[in-house]
RNA sequence: GGGCCCGUAGCUCAGCCCGGUAGAGCAGGCGGCUCUUAACCGCAAGAUCGGGGGUUCGAAUCCCCUCGGGCCCGCCA
């Protein structure tokens, strides 16, 4: 919208002040500020004062002019940091020419320091009395209006830094999300999981169905993809040795967009070796309640973070997949039924799948029409007709099965796990059943996973976790593009 | 991919139905004001109305195309 070579005729005005200053010896970018305390520490030191008195001493703020009230020969700023804002109290009759050059130089928007004394102001506002007020950044673009922040949507998107730094709201999100990150890798350590980082580039992408992004290595010369999952990676870690592994990290899948999918998102994947789903269920039970208790604690003004430990109380309730399903839909035997029954049933209930899906997505698409809407508190759902699951181990006791639960809450799955597929045979023939059906269902197959298996991979349980939907989940926020700092936008074409 | 909605000054919005050449608040400029906190009062300034095309004597307004965004549905896990 804005040329940035053509400057609007207040960014001229702001670049001329900063001439000025120039001009007279001042320096409008200068290199540090030093003795600082947070506005919150220099408020503590205003509490108990009278009204209208002020401390000995001095402190030093900085932060954001946020706003400027002029009142002739006084004056009154307010000054915002990360801890919170200050108002300055600036009088003509203790800073002579100063006050002037002050009021003359300074904008909201600018960053700068104060010095003067903790104090409160006759209407009982905590201020620090300035004796001397120095820039520190000269903004040049003036900040959105200080009453309605920044609304356009688009902007809030495209240019994050601005809504972050005119809506202390805002940041109290992004705290969140890393807090619950810092959280969950807290929680993995205590249970003494190990964190890797495996490779994002890959020679193909495996672990999960979607459509991968690809790109290119200029040094070997062949083609590659950016991770769809952590799965395949973190189970060959189990074969080498490792008992307990996860990786917290993004993973990208070339698909479209929406207020739950973003083409980049944070997993957390973990693998537990000689565990089994049921004891991954407890972890995942555990973790989420330890979650909830932290995000109540530290944000109680979130009423979705204040809800979430009464939400999040264990045992989280159980259904198993057929059955609740069978129970849905009024009939039995869904297992029984064959390929193009289901197809047939699952375009009934409104899922406009492909014909020549199989048998598994058309399950997956019955559930979602029949169940999941109904999953409104956290909901196990447990094991999952074999054709819908390729990586997990078939049911112990449950024919035609897997060890499998899933997640869901207000229809958001929050967890994945399985009891991990480890026969090596097994292994190759079901990736090679899915390549049989349409390529975009299929999970690629992967002979180097196979390998890996044959060399021996121990019992183990494994769990995915869609972090950004854990975050919009633990507070309350209903896009993915709002707990993602700088979501994916198209580019803005040049209106020619 | 389908439907609905939005895009006007740096920011927040009005004007659009019913066509007559764009208006307010904040921010900025000038002046005033020594306790304000969405400070206040006065003056002046600020907009190729997302872009392109069409209809018309005349388009922010009506029509078509296009770009960007939001919501819902579909698809995707």
């Amino acid at each position: 919208m804005t040329d940035p070579e053509e400057s609007s005729r207040l960014e001229a005005e702001r670049l001329a002040k900063i001439e000025r200053i120039r001009v007279r010896g001042g320096e409008p970018y200068p290199w540090t500020f030093a003795g600082r305390v947070s506005t919150a520490e220099a408020r503590a030191q205003c509490t108990g004062l009278a009204p209208g008195t002020e401390a000995a001493g001095s402190v030093r703020v900085a932060g954001r002019i946020r706003s400027i009230r002029e009142h002739g020969q006084s004056s009154f700023l307010d000054l915002e940091d990360a801890a919170g804002s200050i108002q300055l109290f600036l009088r003509g009759e203790e800073l002579g020419d100063r006050y002037d050059l002050a009021l003359a130089e300074v904008d909201p928007g600018d960053i700068v320091g104060a010095d003067g004394a903790p104090s409160v102001t006759r209407r009982g506002e905590p201020s620090i009395r300035v004796n001397s007020l120095e820039l520190l950044a000269k903004a040049i673009h003036p900040p959105p209006d200080k009453y309605h922040g920044l609304k356009d949507p688009e902007a809030r998107l495209r240019q994050r830094y601005v809504e972050l730094l005119t809506s202390p709201e805002s940041r109290v999100r992004f705290q969140g999300r890393y807090e619950i990150l810092r959280e969950t890798r807290r929680f993995f350590d205590a249970h003494g999981f190990m964190e890797a980082e495996t490779a994002v580039l890959v020679p193909v992408a495996g672990g999960a169905a979607a459509e991968p992004f690809t790109t290119h290595s200029r040094y070997l010369d062949n083609d590659l993809q950016l991770r769809i999952s952590l799965e395949l990676p973190l189970k060959r870690l189990l074969v080498g040795g490792f008992e307990r592994v996860y990786e917290l990290g993004q993973v990208f899948r070339n698909e479209d967009l929406d207020t739950i999918h973003s083409p980049e998102f944070t997993l957390l994947e973990a693998y537990w070796a000689y565990a089994d789903y049921l004891d991954m269920r407890g972890l995942v039970e555990q973790l989420y309640g330890e979650l909830a208790a932290h995000v109540a604690r530290r944000y109680p003004e979130l009423p979705a973070a204040a809800g979430a430990p009464s939400l999040f109380r264990a045992p989280f309730a159980t259904v198993d997949f057929v059955e609740a399903l069978e129970a849905k839909m009024g009939t039995t035997g869904v297992l029984e039924r064959s390929r193009e029954e289901l197809g047939a049933l699952a375009r009934a209930a409104g899922a406009s799948v492909p014909e020549d899906s199989p048998a598994g997505v058309f399950l997956d698409k019955l559930f979602d029409k029949y169940v999941t809407p109904g999953l409104v508190r956290p909901t196990f759902v447990m094991d999952h007709p074999l054709a819908t699951t390729p990586l997990a181990k078939r049911h112990r006791s449950k024919p035609g099965r897997v060890e499998r639960f899933e997640l869901f809450c207000g229809e958001l799955e929050l967890a994945n796990a399985y009891t991990e597929l480890n026969d090596p045979v097994e292994q190759e023939r079901r990736f090679k059943a899915q390549a049989g059906g349409r390529a975009e269902a299929a999970y690629a197959f992967d002979a180097d996973f196979v390998e890996a298996l044959r060399y021996g991979m121990p019992p183990a349980t494994g769990v995915g976790i869609g972090i950004d939907r854990a975050v919009m989940r633990l507070l309350g926020v209903s896009s993915i593009k709002e707990v993602r700092l700088f979501p994916q936008t198209r580019p803005k074409a040049d209106a020619a």
